[in-house]
DNA sequence: GTTGTTTTTTACCAAATGGTAAATTGACGA
DNA sequence: TCGTCAATTTACCATTTGGTAAAAAACAAC
């Protein structure tokens, strides 16, 4: 026994908000391993159905060794989700008060389904926890999200105002946009059934264009 | 003891698509607790993530009576599954080739928009089932819901080659509708959060209305 | 009321699960 | 090459979980 003392003195903690811990490349190399594994296995079977087992299996470590990495379960979870919340922002924050109004969500619409389609595990992983009652992420949706919603949402209603676009109720509109591109990853397997000849995103795109671009075409 | 060899045989079996079974009072108001609390448990954290005894305490009886009424939770979870896809399937059966095509598809948005309302958790067990991969719900979507969806595309081509609504995908019409009104059900943590002001229903049939009046009309 | 059948409870069990302690191995700079 | 600290493994453990056996209780038909 060489520190019975302190157990736990040599860990290395901190969450991503905060990257002063410096790591080594195997910290590195092995965190993003334990974070990618688990977001496989959250995304497809939820915070409550996932276990540290099938976690250590995907990562290809042991159990005690992900807990060397991670202070629990829950820690890996609260990690993913606090890195897909900015990831989630993104989007949004670029609609440009200076573009073209139409343009301007057009071209979001255009890089939420690019999202989905890139990114569907996370789109997964995030529905997983919303449609579960949001239970660690509300205070991420409340001081993150809302006033970035609220902000565009105002933008939204100006260009409405100003006749830019066709009068339309901008909450609802950010809403079906979300709901249509997420669509296609996280009901990815009800599409697969019903489309069963791959590559459904451009299908989608150009769907997508057409109804967003009549619906506010003024 | 009194029935050693065959310990099984009072047990009424069935499934409830062959309601051949007749059963006692007890049975039925029993099972009806067991589903409604199950549809609860299991809508808020999926299969996996759903525990028998959470199922028991909602449903106010111990877990071994669980038991009695049901082969196992996988059975619960089929037998809710099931009953599912029939009230799932009912809104877009709907769909009348006689109607005018833009009042019916209306009227399917309007009656899928109810049902987001009314079943909430119903759609969040749907929405979880896909969300994890369909692993129990494949062969139904492949059986019952690919050949309604098929047949209503049609119609719904049809309807744009004959010039009565506009030119659309049908099916990349149908998923946009899916997910616009179940998206009020199933991210119903999030709408809350954005908009707090109770009663988002109203708003949402308004603007839904909007959207596809203007996606549609010729 | 007695008797046979349902229904419910009590007392379990084996496997899975999240997590820990401590020993062992590996990396790497002095 | 040696010592030290980081990384990993081995061996556990307490709880939870899905499920069972059998006895007890409630019920229904006579």
């Amino acid at each position: 026994m060489k520190d019975a003392v302190k157990p736990d003195a040599r860990r290395p903690k901190g969450s991503p908000a905060e990257p002063a811990v410096k790591r080594s490349r195997i910290q590195t190399r092995n965190r993003k391993l334990i974070l990618d594994a688990a977001l496989e296995v959250f995304s497809t079977h939820g915070f409550r159905g996932a276990t540290l087992d099938q976690i250590a299996a995907e990562a290809g470590l042991s159990k005690p060794n992900i807990l060397y990495y991670f202070d629990g379960k829950e820690a890996i979870h609260v990690t993913l989700l606090n890195k897909l919340m900015e990831t989630w922002l993104d989007p949004l924050e670029q609609l440009d008060p200076q573009g073209d109004p139409l343009d301007e969500i057009l071209a979001y619409v255009r890089r939420k389904l690019d999202m989905a389609q890139a990114y569907p595990r996370e789109s997964r992983l995030f529905a997983n926890e919303i449609l579960q009652g949001a239970p660690r992420m509300t205070p991420h949706l409340e001081a993150r999200l809302k006033p970035l919603v609220d902000a565009k949402a105002a933008l939204i209603a100006n260009w409405a105002e100003a006749g830019r676009i066709a009068p339309v109720d901008p909450r609802h509109l950010i809403f079906s946009i979300w709901a249509t591109t997420q669509h296609y990853a996280d009901f990815e397997a009800q599409v697969n059934v019903l489309m069963p000849e791959g590559g459904v995103f451009p299908g989608a795109a150009g769907y997508l264009e057409t109804m967003y671009r009549r619906m506010l075409t003024v």
